[in-house]
DNA sequence: CTGAAAGCGCTAACAG
DNA sequence: CTGTTAGCGCTTTCAG
């Protein structure tokens, strides 16, 4: 059998409750017998058994990750997913993950979810991360959240990155290479990351002086399907753009579709330009340019936020994190054709 | 406070033991009975509490799921969690994910993993499925597991599904186009994908009484990278392919972008094939022909399979899933040029 | 700063 | 088929 905290006490010939004491890391331990205790337990060999601890403890050292499931098979949760382990990795804590079908209505059935589960914190991103309702009962609930790129201000911890910055980078880079015409697909309604991307769009416009096409902004909701659609009409306008930014990858590989369907050339008859920096990005040819967001380190980030959100629940935390254009192949001067 | 299982118990009138004989599907309880408990455990809004069940009950109701860190980013894993978590979730298990460096001594570390997590069951998939030495301690330790395309003979739940059949049809497929030399990049050393894969090669070629020329075979390790540097060495060839049939879709991209590179269209100047189905084979352009591999289906039943053998530890199970070959755009007759 | 003892909520012998 | 009772291994009052 496996030692147990007794054992341990008994090794380092101190009581049960010091061992705890040590365990949870409490300040209130002289040095000796601290270091007298952690000697034992490595030379025991022992692990505290999590079981033990949650039952006695009140808390299951489990954290969850809410999200829905169009977005389950996007590589955007994936390295979401990557980042909470790694943050995981150095702590008690467990990650689990739990798809939920965004039509569903989380708010009514997060009661049931906690009961069941019982996590000590949870992570969420959109669009889950945007429902107000949600955030107000697990306020009530009195669980710590951290969302991602949440655009709700309800939300006392809440990750990402200046997603309208990006956008309007990406746009500024097409502005330099001198294209004037520029369509843009938008994401799905809902989530903060079409508005910013949008505003974004725009805001890259206005400062370049170039007027604002309405005509050029097409309703995308992330799948390749729309940005296919999307681009269909876009290039059959009168005066078609030079230029297509869609609000993410998927979106701007449908309209390289289309593109390649019609017999042009990417970038030489039309530049596209992404958004999200996911695999396809780069194993597509030409290479995609596009925005890397910071998924893992979102991902990351939140769950130390959350944790430290565990220890202190006043805490709130706003943090932006750096991201990076990638320009590659699909984006070039406009052609002469 | 929630309700405990002691509270049911008064509820219907009964003794706590015929309560948890119910919670845990014993039969032995007489159905009147058994329907009153069920009444009150609905009317009390009754959830048991893992940790207790955990606790006394000597087991964690965790599933753990062990993948290689590169393989960690691959679009293979996301879908083979999907179906995990699919299998978990009517069951009271929970996955929890453990990426772990594959250049790490698995079979050395395990016995500290299972200490800290305590899972009931793994469920491993290459290369880890492949480690003749992890599996043998993991019976050892009397720690039930399932393993995904395993190519060793020891493990006794194995979900798979017929890859060297279905390279065999993919290749079969670019014989009846008309192609008669055919480039293939393999995959990486360790894993069964490589062996099967090249072998439904070698046996497509036979049977269409094609000679196998080893020129044709050029080394890969299922990256974008050595797709391309496999495509150099084959396009370099004075008699270079008319076809290229690439191990995994990554690689096929790397081949795509080669071509890309050296001006060949896909398919009129080269066709290209890859395996798996990942999502870029849809979002690239053309689509590429390649094989679904049944990712979600495998992750589910290898949980399905594993939690049963906690039940039956002398459960032997093979599991040959169906796969679907996917032809699109990259493939065509070869042309004239 | 440290210890003794009382549970956390459930399962599993064992007895009927 | 059903109930009684003793833990599972840890945390946590409450004293000292």
């Amino acid at each position: 059998m496996a030692a147990r905290i007794e054992d341990v006490a008994a090794d380092a010939g101190v009581s049960v409750k010091t061992v705890s004491r040590v365990l949870n890391g409490y300040t209130n331990v002289r040095v000796k017998l601290r270091e007298r205790i952690e000697k034992s337990i490595r030379d025991l060999n022992y692990v505290p058994n999590a079981s033990a601890r949650s039952l006695a403890g009140r808390r299951s050292f489990l954290v969850a990750l809410l999200y829905d499931n169009p977005t389950a098979v996007s590589s955007y949760i994936m390295d979401v997913i990557v980042g909470v382990l790694e943050a995981c990795k150095e702590t008690p804590y467990n990650a689990v993950l739990h798809p939920f079908d965004a039509a569903d209505d989380l708010a009514a059935r997060i009661d049931g979810f906690v009961a069941h589960h019982r996590p000590d914190a949870l992570v969420l991103v959109p669009p889950h991360a945007n429902n107000a309702k949600l955030l107000q009962r697990l306020d009530e609930l009195d669980i710590r959240y951290a969302t991602i790129s949440s655009r709700l201000r309800e939300s006392s911890i809440d990750i990402g990155f200046d997603e309208r910055k990006a956008a309007e980078d990406i746009v500024a880079h097409l502005l330099s290479l001198g294209h004037q015409r520029i369509g843009h697909v938008t994401g799905l309604k809902g989530h903060g990351a079409r508005a910013w991307r949008r505003t974004g769009y725009r805001d890259a416009l206005r400062k370049a002086g170039v007027a604002y096409d309405a005509s050029l902004v097409v309703e995308g909701d992330f799948t390749f399907e729309s940005g296919l659609a999307a681009a269909r009409v876009l290039l059959d306008l009168d005066h078609p753009p030079t230029a297509i930014f869609a609000a993410n990858d998927d979106m701007a590989c449908g309209v390289m579709r289309e593109a390649y369907e019609r017999g042009l050339v990417v970038p030489d008859d039309l530049s596209v330009c992404g958004f999200d920096g996911t695999p396809v990005s780069q194993l597509i040819s030409p290479g995609l340019t596009t925005v890397r967001q910071p998924c893992r380190e979102m991902g990351c980030a939140a769950v130390q936020s959350v944790l430290q959100a565990i220890r202190d629940p006043s805490l709130h935390h706003q943090e932006r994190l750096p991201y990076q254009l990638k320009i590659r192949g699909s984006s070039a001067a406009p052609g002469t054709s």
